[in-house]
DNA sequence: GGATTATTTCAACAACCATTGAAGTAACCC
DNA sequence: GGGTTACTTCAATGGTTGTTGAAATAATCC
């Protein structure tokens, strides 16, 4: 991951309804949620959370897809993993502790995990 | 983790000039290093980086302390540990990869992997 | 096709943020 | 104590960000 990334995705993430936005997709998990259950759930109105929705979008941190007249939005988990990978690259002076491996894999995507190891 | 202070430590990392400082503490280590080392490294004015010093400070991603008329900055490895756990908290859906473990630790502290393993 | 539901677009505005230059403090050296 | 080095504080300024209300688009239902 390169700094403008990490640093859209800080930025994407450095705020309270899209913080919000996001930990709640992650939890919604790899299939997402459509935007009026978020914007119900988190009690802020539909345009102010498309505009966030377009930030976290932008960074990579969400995707989105029509299904009949709702969006669906869903978390990238990869994303997640590469941004806290980008912040702790370089550290621990040659002390590799879980660098490599991402810290969050939805069940959808479990197989991965071997791929990696 | 609570929210406030995840959305401070992101809000004090989504900005180029204290991302660029942090990542160098990071890889400072956790002796830090004195804010004119950073400055020059940077090409950063003083008054500028002691801007940016605060925020990162009231985050908790770094702590000071005087050595002659230096500042020694020091990244704080548990916040950053904190705020990766903070973002992947409740994710998964019960898959739990490399949750509980801190993703970055310095040399100096390695003894503390073997009381969280 | 007209009404309804779901979401997006747009312009406007207040609030916050980063940078600058100049002045201030704190420790050290002679 | 006077000068120097290392940072910090302060006020001012331009730029960005988040929210709102009203209007627009897009898909569905009758």
């Amino acid at each position: 991951m390169k700094k403008p990334q990490a640093l859209a995705g800080l930025a994407a993430l450095a705020q309270e309804n899209r913080l919000d936005t996001f930990r709640l997709l992650v939890q919604a998990g790899p299939e997402g949620m459509p935007a009026g259950e978020v914007s119900t759930a988190l009690g802020v109105s539909p345009n102010t959370l498309t505009f966030h929705f377009d930030r976290l979008r932008e960074a990579g941190l969400v995707t989105v897809r029509r299904k009949g007249r709702s969006m669906i939005y869903a978390a990238q988990f990869d994303a997640m993993n590469a941004l806290v990978g980008y912040l702790t690259e370089n550290c621990c002076q040659g002390v590799t502790v879980n660098r490599a491996a991402p810290v969050c894999m939805p069940a959808a995507s479990k197989k991965r995990i071997k791929e990696r190891a």
